[in-house]
DNA sequence: AGCACGCCGACT
DNA sequence: GTCGGCGTGCTC
């Protein structure tokens, strides 16, 4: 740019999905020269000029054709895109239909925009001229602000003079200089806090200071819950009361209740020097070592899937495979499904890693987020092990990414930008000239299929480690007990197991297969069930607090002994709960130390840990439990895993459930007899003959995966065809269902325009959740390849519904191939 | 999204 | 006549 006046070509934040392009500023004098690409800036956008947040994508010549607006702020260049990085969200925005902004912020860590609710202040004159010849709805908002001590947000004002919707008439009064506006944006990182709450004033008191209004109950419950924890943090408080934070902030304000703000932990890495034990592997472990080495070494871009039995020891190749790396002077990514359920493995690699390791999860606060995230920035941690959010970690040099359990559905976000990890890894593997490796012993249909075609190496883990035999397999029956009038959960071939295994000292897992539909409550008499307010489902029963919770928007309430429909006093809970079956073995095992883990038992940080850890120390001869109990846990005394209502995850309409079912069996299954012990499993199911449980009992991957395979072909599934769906949201269900039924006709005569994709439009339809936060979902889609013009439809489609009249309070997304939506 | 402009009906 | 209702179009 010698010499040349710069300008900022910029992402906005405020830029919808059809507006969303760079947009040129100019770069404020004492700024020229001193930018970086990549960095986060705030800019005036609109013809409001309101601030919003931009990131500058390039610096270009300053040419004076046409006037620009100038930059108002730069913030510190601590955090910003590397050119990888910027081409990274280039790519996710076309593929996941989302902004530049959006798709950017998914790399950053969370909570770097800092942000102050924009407040208005009173402008230049004097009440008295400003009110004049003003509306009375204008008069109204102008006297509100200068009567005010301190500033006022929009929310404020609406509360303060009773008007629906301020905005347009404060907009109005800020452009004609009347109200000045204030956006404070940036700031120091700061301390991350968290609010810990306690009684300020002995009990009795408080009580006192209540009051006898509608919230006394709700304050005495804080009361009391304070009375019995002493202090909780703020979030805790609102969990087992299901009160809001409002709530407590006027019990604070009251003198009731004290709150201080207490400083996070940050975990320091682990100090000291502890010898890593020598890595000896298999000589199968060896073979795909050394195959990937290979592959690595070609320093292109290269995918392998290693497929290898539980048990097979895909750790060790991983351990082995990211220190060849840093040998080599490169970095890496592992990505596991969730770090919670992996503790053992974390600890494995801190073992080796130590201070060059960085683990990231959602389970950080964003403080210890953002300081892993500069650890790994400034090139301290060269290897990164974390959940579907480490892909994006800011490594440079990579060497390799891994994916283990690669088809595990936690890899897929849930939320904008729905990237799916494995596609990530997969784009920057290729952009990065590194090696993509995807481990699973029961590897995704279509990752599977890809080894197939030879788009992947397929490098296999036939062995178990130590040689290890895999565990026989009984199918029991469930429908012959429950034929003769048998309600138990528990069949006799497993009871007949347990008991065996009590007598001889060795320990048992029961993994109930449960999705959703956990302990849900119903009333007996009636027919009942506690729904949520806000969303279009039923409530889930914690126990911890007592309450009905919605595990969608988080509404609660307590726990109802009589029905309110019918009056009657039978409500009871429903589901497979691991409550009722621990109840069940109790009786019919009373000598059996039982442990159970679920959602209920382990929802502090660390309780988790100390139950496995327990276990493990065989302070229990069973562990019942949910999910949880299925992944990555090496008991070595464990010989028994029973599986309760395997088939429970196969009748859900995804076109996943098959993949999941066998996915979740095996993994249990593998569960049993490590090292030198023979282990037994019982999978309990009301479909014996169902050729995924079938397969699964013989843990016949293959098998299974021609089956499905098939399927998917004729179904027109991944990896065939893929589905693209667009997702309506509003408040009033006609008008979603009514616009997506214009939108599915819209579509209906562009889809024939494009080859490769299926005329026929699917929809609307009701989404899976209907109603979801006092919103309604309604979806429409089609099928077909993807590819430049499928997306290009997808993204035109998205940029005209903008356009269309009544479109405003209506939301619209789109995705391809999404798990639920 | 957020704002302005412009064209219509209901009021001072 | 003007205020404010909403349909339409633009955002460096």
């Amino acid at each position: 740019m010698n010499g040349r006046i710069q300008a900022a070509r910029v992402a906005v934040a405020a830029a919808v999905y059809s507006i969303d392009r760079p947009y040129d500023y100019r770069v404020p004098a004492q700024w020229q020269g001193r930018l970086r690409e990549g960095q986060r800036v705030i800019v005036p956008f609109g013809a409001g000029n309101r601030k919003t947040e931009g990131i500058l994508l390039e610096l270009v010549e300053e040419t004076g054709d046409r006037p620009l607006k100038t930059i108002s702020q730069v913030l510190d260049d601590d955090i910003f895109l590397l050119p990888q990085q910027k081409d990274l969200a280039l790519w996710m925005c076309r593929r996941y239909f989302c902004t530049f902004f959006q798709a950017a912020n998914a790399l950053f860590p969370p909570g770097i925009w800092k942000r102050k609710p924009d407040a208005y202040l009173p402008g230049p004159l004097p009440l008295e001229q400003a009110l004049a010849g003003q509306s009375e709805e204008k008069q109204a908002l102008l006297r509100a602000v200068y009567g005010s001590k301190k500033s006022l947000t929009a929310g404020d004002l609406a509360k303060l003079t009773q008007l629906e919707a301020p905005q347009r008439a404060l907009g109005q009064l800020t452009q004609k200089g009347l109200l000045a506006l204030r956006q404070q944006f940036g700031g120091s990182a700061g301390e991350k806090t968290v609010a810990m709450v306690s009684l300020a004033l002995p009990v009795e008191q408080a009580l006192g200071q209540i009051g006898t209004g509608r919230l006394r109950e709700k304050r005495e419950a804080v009361i009391r819950c304070l009375e019995q924890a002493g202090r909780l943090p703020e979030k805790e408080v609102c969990y087992l009361t299901g009160v809001g934070e409002s709530l407590i902030r006027r019990l604070v304000n009251l003198g009731v209740l004290a709150l201080q703000r207490e400083k996070l932990a940050v975990t320091a890495p682990a100090q000291g020097s502890v010898v890593p034990p020598d890595l000896t592997l298999s000589s199968g472990q060896q073979a795909v070592f050394y195959r990937l080495k290979e592959l690595a070494a070609a320093e292109k871009p290269e995918a392998a899937l290693v497929y290898g039995v539980t048990g097979s020891g895909k750790t060790q190749v991983y351990l082995q495979l990211i220190r060849h790396m840093l040998n080599q002077g490169k970095t890496s990514i592992l990505l596991v499904p969730e770090i919670a359920l992996t503790p053992q493995m974390v600890r494995k690699f801190q073992l080796y890693f130590n201070g060059q390791m960085a683990v990231v999860h959602s389970g950080l606060t964003a403080a210890q987020r953002y300081q892993e995230y500069r650890r790994i920035q400034q090139g301290e941690a060269k290897v990164v092990i974390g959940t579907r959010t480490a892909v994006f970690a800011p490594l440079e040099n990579l060497g390799c990414i891994i994916l283990d359990e690669e088809q595990e559905p936690t890899y897929k976000s849930e939320s904008d930008p729905r990237y799916h990890a494995r596609e990530v890894a997969k784009y920057r593997a290729a952009r990065e000239n590194c090696l993509l490796v995807l481990g699973s012993a029961t590897p995704s249909v279509e990752s599977f299929y890809a080894a197939k075609q030879g788009t992947y190496h397929l490098l296999s883990l036939p062995q178990r480690y130590q040689q290890t035999p895999l565990p026989q397999t009984v199918v029991a029956d469930m429908r012959g007990q429950l034929r003769e009038g048998d309600p138990s959960r528990i069949s006799r071939q497993l009871l007949a197991e347990l008991t065996e295994n009590l007598e001889r000292g060795e320990q048992s897992i029961l993994f109930i297969n449960r999705r959703g539909s956990a302990r849900m409550a119903a009333c007996v008499d009636c027919g009942y069930i506690p729904m949520c307010e806000n969303c279009s489902t039923a409530l889930t029963y914690h126990s911890r607090n007592g309450r009905f919770m919605c595990h969608h928007c988080g509404y609660s309430q307590p726990m109802i002994p009589v029905c309110p429909q019918c009056g009657g006093a039978h409500i009871r809970l429903i589901g497979s709960g691991t409550q009722s079956v621990e109840e069940e073995l109790r009786e019919l095992l009373p000598q059996a130390r039982i442990l159970r883990m679920d959602a209920d038992t382990t929802e502090g940080r660390t309780s988790h840990e100390k139950l496995l850890d327990s276990f493990s120390k065989k302070k229990a001869d069973i562990l019942l439990g949910t999910q949880m109990v299925a992944k990555g846990l090496d008991f070595d005394n464990v010989t028994l895993v029973g599986v309760l209502e395997a088939d429970l995850s196969l009748y859900c309409g995804d076109y996943h459930a098959p993949e999941r079912t066998f996915s979740l069996l095996a993994q249990v299954v593998g569960r049993a007899g490590r090292r030198e012990k023979q282990g037994r499993a019982v999978i309990q199911t009301y479909t014996p003959q169902h050729p995924v449980i079938q397969a699964a009992a013989q843990q016949d991957y293959e098998c299974f995966y021609q089956r499905e395979i098939e399927d998917r072909r004729a179904l027109e599934a991944p990896p065939f065809a893929h589905r693209f769906v667009f997702r309506f949201g509003g408040g009033e269900e006609r008008a979603v269902r009514q616009a997506a039924g214009t939108f599915a006709q819209a579509l209906a005569g562009q889809l024939a325009r494009i080859p490769g994709l299926e005329p026929k439009v699917l929809g609307p339809a009701p989404a899976p959740i209907v109603r979801l936060n006092k919103r309604y979902y309604y979806t429409v889609a089609f099928r077909g390849q993807v590819n430049s013009a499928s997306r290009g439809l997808v993204s035109q489609m998205l940029a005209a519904y903008d356009r269309w009249p009544g479109s405003r309070t209506l939301t619209l997304s789109a995705d391809i191939d999404p798990y639920y939506m």
